[in-house]
DNA sequence: AAATTACTGTTAAATAATTAACAATTATAA
DNA sequence: TTATAATTGTTAATTATTTAACAGTAATTT
């Protein structure tokens, strides 16, 4: 409570020990190297935070605010060093080894996602995909090798996976959950609409396609209504 | 701000007109519908606060106070009556007629999305897809017809859609939007990590799946590396 | 029938997140 | 060289969201 006026130290320090930092600062992190990445390509080597926030549609402020929060700092003036902030960005998403994922339930969802991080410049690696379907299970898609999930808890400890990505139908998720937690998964991206009970100690993100059409929808709906006298 | 101690009117009323309920309320009121049509399966018809925030992993105030936002009422002691409170949250979402959605670049993502609606008993109604792939276009499939986006315009005005979901390339994503835009779109569901500009008046909501991982492998990350002494 | 229990609805308090304000600083211009 | 303009880093204020507290009330028990 003593730090609450004081953001700094209050994330970053707390009775000496780092503190993770807030979600939406690391949402938007992320969204912050992709662009700086790209910006890199035309050229450039500085990045003002205004425009580094009309990229993303943030405001500077805040863009400043989630740099201050890990500790960066430009020389002044000049706008932010972009190599050197990707890089910082990158120290506080990277592993050293980086990290092992799966992806469990090959549909189109599992395979579009397998596709997506093709050729992307993360450290979070797809070492494998599950299914329960003859047609995909030991084959390679997108470089991918595709086991049965009768192999899920084999292959994770094998792989050292610690994250999987749920797109499996709905009737299996809850099982399939309570047996990647066995195997010593440690984080699941849920997008199966099911919530998950898990234990302790094992972070769950749930994304669901509906809420966020039904979302879109809501506030349509609701600025045009609004709009009229 | 003479109402925002008093959340309700603040919400429900504004100058006796009525105003947005908060994203995150709005979000929540989804995954509740969702859950209420399964636990109306069970036999049940009345559901107490913490049962529906258990299911959740919410708490029972969350629960009650987004109720109480959409001015539904129980029959208290009882819990609430599932078949109405359903009916409360549809009235929140679903227009009369239903709403026209578009399904743009039409990849694996965008079946999967397309797939995961079929028999959804959501007023959203995905009317069309579009791609430019000649493999695709002119065929129906989970009961939508494919067409070229040659033919986007004409067809967003001929079947009155106003919502689109976004999962073409990269590349071609920002001609995509600009051209959704001046068909008449009024809400773009994005899933192209490319960040979108459009006009006031188009609601767009963003969604990017490493970004996802990323916070998941960051909280996984941070939860056991402070976990030590 | 009165007392007890277990819920809801609502207001108030606490926490989280965003935006604003501004001193400090450095490049640029006069 | 001095003044000016522009940008950052940081604190403060504001707004949004969540959690807590509790009065009110209907079912249940004694």
């Amino acid at each position: 409570m003593a730090f609450t006026g004081c953001p700094f130290f209050y994330y970053i320090w707390k009775g000496m020990k780092q503190t993770a930092l807030p979600p939406k600062t690391i949402e938007r992190l992320s969204e912050y190297r992709r662009s700086l990445l790209q910006y890199l390509e035309s050229g450039k080597s500085y990045i003002f935070s205004h425009e580094l926030a009309a990229l993303h549609h943030y405001t500077p402020e805040q863009v400043r605010r989630d740099i201050m929060l890990i500790g960066y700092s430009s020389y002044q003036r000049k706008g932010y060093d972009i190599k050197n902030l990707i890089g910082k960005i990158g120290s506080i998403f990277d592993t050293q080894r980086g990290i092992r994922v799966a992806v469990v339930g090959f549909g189109h969802l599992g395979l579009a996602i397998t596709n997506y991080f093709r050729g992307k410049r993360s450290k979070l690696n797809i070492v494998a995909t599950f299914d329960v379907d003859r047609e995909k299970v030991n084959r390679v898609y997108s470089g991918v090798y595709c086991y049965h999930t009768d192999k899920l808890h084999e292959i994770i400890r094998e792989k050292k996976i610690s994250i999987a990505v749920l797109t499996s139908p709905p009737e299996t998720a809850r099982d399939l959950a309570a047996r990647l937690v066995r195997a010593g998964i440690k984080g699941i991206l849920n997008y199966t609409s099911v919530p998950l009970q898990v234990p302790e100690g094992v972070y769950v993100e749930s994304y669901d396609f509906i809420t966020s059409l039904e979302k879109v929808a809501y506030f349509v709906k609701s600025s045009s209504s609004t709009d009229r006298p």
